[in-house]
DNA sequence: GGCGGGATGTTCAAATTTGACAACCACTCC
DNA sequence: GGAGTGGTTGTCAAATTTGAACATCCCGCC
């Protein structure tokens, strides 16, 4: 029930506009960023002023705990808002951003978002199911973190990289990524998804043929009852 | 930063309009239902056709796995919406929701739903606001679970149930409910939460002069480092 | 070649979960 | 009253997972 394999975080299909298009009928004033890799778009504690949004581009969303733990709680893509918290009153970031590929960032001043959704209704009405279906995707994630063990974690976020079961021919190549990152991904520790990865390796579900990559068998550890 | 002492679930103040006005205010069809303690509002895997609407009450959302594992994702109140994902195209309900007080809740149709998000902008222009604010509580549960330890987010859950910090004088009465609950909004198992309640005890952290109570040197054990 | 520095493999004690089972209570039925 | 029943709480051992080391490998660079 939860974490079903095509109910990715991307959500397809559950935002129903061409994001390339969404911005440019509309009157928003814009600041337009392009970016590369490793380019920081805002930090944890940074006030929060205006929302982004990704045109273009992979963008990781990471938290750090008092005790400096690290959590990556999601990795967005063209089509993704970033920052909509400061529009209800949240002063400062409460996460890093970071593209993760060459991005194109749109930035929107804060008043400038809350002019238009309250003056246009064709942005409102696109920008209403887009923020309820990230709210799909971030209780997934929650139900995912309370009923899935690590090792099934670590298969769905593998399959997630990897694009799996995208449109078009399904990915298999996941981009290049350390296990640090993965267990901040997963919500575990390194040496867990050491041990994964080298079992997942001698399963044959992934291999390392020129860069990291995915079996389709992979999803049998993600569904295991 | 994650799970501040004052970020309640509630997000008190996140949204800023007053939930018993808010629907009187526009024409929007509806269907009200005044419902005891314990009625099943819908259930998880139920065709998702209508948005829900607390306008007096409190509501139990329970999410349930595969492997029959279940977890309280959410305890809801008066002004709160329930079942939006209907309006993004999710046609089955991912949990049950079980009212835990006697409430009164507002059936709302998608279609009619939909209609007044698309015509009615007092109605659009504070329901978007909720929705972040939604957005926000979701991320800092998620962010909870993954950083918390079980004995923090039991100490945090006691409060919350207790509405500790809430306007007015503080309450320190938490309602009846049993440690298996506990072990499912917690996110963790009966025994664990057993372990410790006793220790809570034994500390004079909480009580059970008629009912549960709980103290607010709790906090202490929240804001733990 | 040799020298960092980052990433990966490995290990182990401590903490946590899992899955029991026993004790206890409240309530009902005989 | 007493036996039976169902739900809750106290307790525990085994299995899993975490946290925190340390050793090793790999690769670019002087």
């Amino acid at each position: 029930m939860s974490s079903l394999p095509k109910s990715t975080r991307k959500q397809k299909g559950a935002v129903s506009f061409d994001p390339q298009l969404f911005l440019a009928t509309v009157g928003v004033a814009r600041t337009i960023t392009q970016c590369p890799k490793d380019y920081k778009i805002f930090s944890q504690g940074d006030p929060a002023e205006s929302v982004f949004y990704i045109q273009q581009g992979r963008v990781k969303l990471k938290v750090k705990s008092k005790q400096d733990k690290e959590a990556v709680i999601a990795i967005l893509g063209a089509g993704d808002f970033l920052g909509e918290a400061c529009l209800i009153g949240q002063t400062v970031c409460l996460a890093t951003a970071t593209a993760i590929a060459p991005s194109c960032i749109l930035r929107i001043e804060k008043n400038e978002m809350l002019r238009v959704l309250h003056e246009e209704r064709t942005f409102s009405d696109l920008f209403i199911p887009y923020v309820l279906s990230r709210n799909v995707r971030a209780q997934e994630d929650l139900v995912d973190q309370l009923f899935n063990s690590s090792e099934q974690r670590l298969a769905r976020t593998l399959l997630l990289l990897a694009n799996y079961g995208k449109e078009g021919t399904p990915e298999t190549v996941v981009p290049e990524i350390n296990q640090e990152t993965l267990a901040g991904m997963v919500g575990t520790t390194r040496s867990r998804v050491n041990f994964f990865m080298n079992k997942f390796k001698k399963l044959g579900l992934i291999d390392y043929k020129d860069g990291l990559r995915v079996h389709r068998s992979l999803l049998n550890i993600v569904l295991h009852d």
